[in-house]
Formats: C-alpha cells, structure tokens, sequence
DNA sequence: GTTAATGATTAACATGGTTAACGATGTCGA
DNA sequence: TCGACATCGTTAACCATGTTAATCATTAAC
C-alpha cells in the first residue's frame, strides 16, 4: 500500500515510457552517425534546411536550440563540402540565407533511406499484433512530444 | 501502383515510428540536460554507475560506447565534484574501479524523478485509451532496441 | 542624420570525443 | 623463474562543437 515501494501506475508508465524510447531513440542516432563523411551535426543541420527550405542563421539556430555563432561554424563547414550555399538575403542585407544544394538533398535523402531499412528489417521480425502496436502508438508519441 | 511515389505500408511505419521516436527522445534528453550542475555526459556515466554498481573504466567505456580516455576524464570530473569514488581493484592491480557516492546516486534519482514527473504531466492530458495503446507500445520499443 | 537595435561573424574559451604513446601490472611458455 | 607479450588505464596532442563577449554592417527610429 506505501506509494514509496510501489510507484502508481501513471508513474510507471512513465519510466517504461522512458526507458523504452530513450533506449531505441539512442539506438537509431546510433545509426545516424555511423557513416557518410559527415558528423552527426552537420548531417542535423542539412536536413533541417530539407525539411525547411533556404533558411536564415537566426532560424535555424532556433531550430537547432543553439547559438548563432554554432550554425556560422557548422554552415562553413557544409558550404566547405559543397553541401549548403550561403547568399545574403536582398530584403535585408544584414541577414544571411543558407539553402541545401542539390548533392545535401541526396545526402540527406540516402542517410533517411539507410536508417529506415535498418528499422523496417526490425520491424518485420515482430509479429502482426506488435506491429499494430506500435503503427497506433506512434501519432500518441508526436503529440507528447509536441505538447 | 509505382513503389516511388506511395512507399510500401512497412516502410511507412518505419517512417512514422523513427519520426516520433525521435522527437520524443530529444525532448526527453533536453529535460535531462536542462538543469543540475552537470553536463549531460556526467549525468548519463553517473546513471550507468547507479545502475550498474561499481564498474571499471573499460566496462564503462563499453557501456558508453566510448574510449577509455573519455570515461577517465569524466570520471575526474566526477570525482572532484564528490559524486564518484575511484579505488584500486584488489584483485588486478592494473583495473580501477569506480562507484558512486551516496550524493551522486540522490542526484540521479532526483533527475530521475524530475523527468518521470514531466511525462507523467503530459500523459494525465492524453485519453485513457491513447494511455493504453502507450502502455501496449513500450516492451515492443524495447525489443526493438535490443534487436 | 545621428543614434539605437538587430543579424551575423570573429575571437577566446570549455567540454568531450579521438588516436598514439607510455607505464604498471598480469600471464604464459621456454 | 624469468623474459616476452598482453592488457588496463592514463597522459598528451588534436579535433569538433558548444558557449559568451566584442565587433561589423545594416536597418529602424526619433
């Protein structure tokens, strides 16, 4: 009956819940930052500007919840790579744009390709009940969240 | 019928799940680094040793994923912050082996407690049935894992 | 038109990862 | 038993990436 040696239940949905995503969630960044020449940042970053479109450093260090002079860094080296462009922006000239090129996308595209058919080989080892499981379980897990 | 431009319903899962696995998991580690004086590579090896019990430095830095260099130096790290203790290994001389003090295992549980207290916020705002499926969820995201 | 605010960059520093080299300890076979 | 080799951890040197503070260029406001 003590709430100290036996948790309630919402608490131990939580810490399941926790461990539970926490645990793949490593394990599928894992995969993210096992090739490609890139660091796990900077492949982070094109794909927001994937995601985003042509972006200003103000944006997508808002996005990346990091400081502006860590996005300069990490534009540099991209733009180094041939991965992202840097142009000034011509309604205000104090602002930079930065925008994918054409090989970022593909980059991006194949690390998004590769992580999936990692995880779609796990999936196809569970049964047909665990995948319905988890196929209902996931927008639950968006709105966390996003709330 | 073109597999290009509607995916296979497996990849699509893979798709949904990576996507709200991910978001989850970041913001469930950004809770984790929010507060506390320690970085977040000092909470998690303090984690580890709580979990694990004394350990030594190469167990560590298999646990981690990470080279031996490293784990010394948070270990140091952790050690003049009075959260770690590093002793001699009796029986190999050449082993050392760390532990926690009783200080550095309150402060994980606290983390600990902290975090579970959010989830448990946002899940009291879900329906008792989205509750149900998450609950459902959970051991498959941990065989998932551990695939 | 001068002054203030804003966006980005540069500079200087901290943290945490890596590899290479080394020192101390343990193991094993001649 | 003792010399060669293996193993564990640390140190050193380097790289990547975050931070804050200072600066530059541009825009906005009075």
């Amino acid at each position: 009956m003590s709430t100290a040696e036996r948790p309630p239940a919402s608490t131990r949905l939580a810490q399941d819940l926790r461990r539970s995503v926490m645990r793949l969630g490593r394990r599928l960044r894992q995969m993210h930052e096992e090739n490609l020449g890139l660091t796990a940042n900077q492949l982070s970053l094109l794909g927001v500007l994937v995601k985003l479109g042509p972006s200003t450093v103000g944006d997508l260090a808002e996005v990346e919840k990091v400081q502006p002079p860590a996005i300069t860094r990490t534009v540099k080296a991209l733009e180094s790579l041939g991965l992202a462009e840097r142009t000034a922006d011509p309604e205000d000239g104090r602002r930079s744009v930065v925008a994918t090129t054409g090989r970022g996308r593909e980059i991006v595209l194949a690390d998004r390709r590769r992580r999936d058919r990692w995880l779609v080989k796990r999936l196809a080892e569970l049964s047909p009940e665990e995948r319905r499981v988890l196929a209902a379980a996931a927008p639950v897990l968006l709105k966390l969240a996003d709330a």
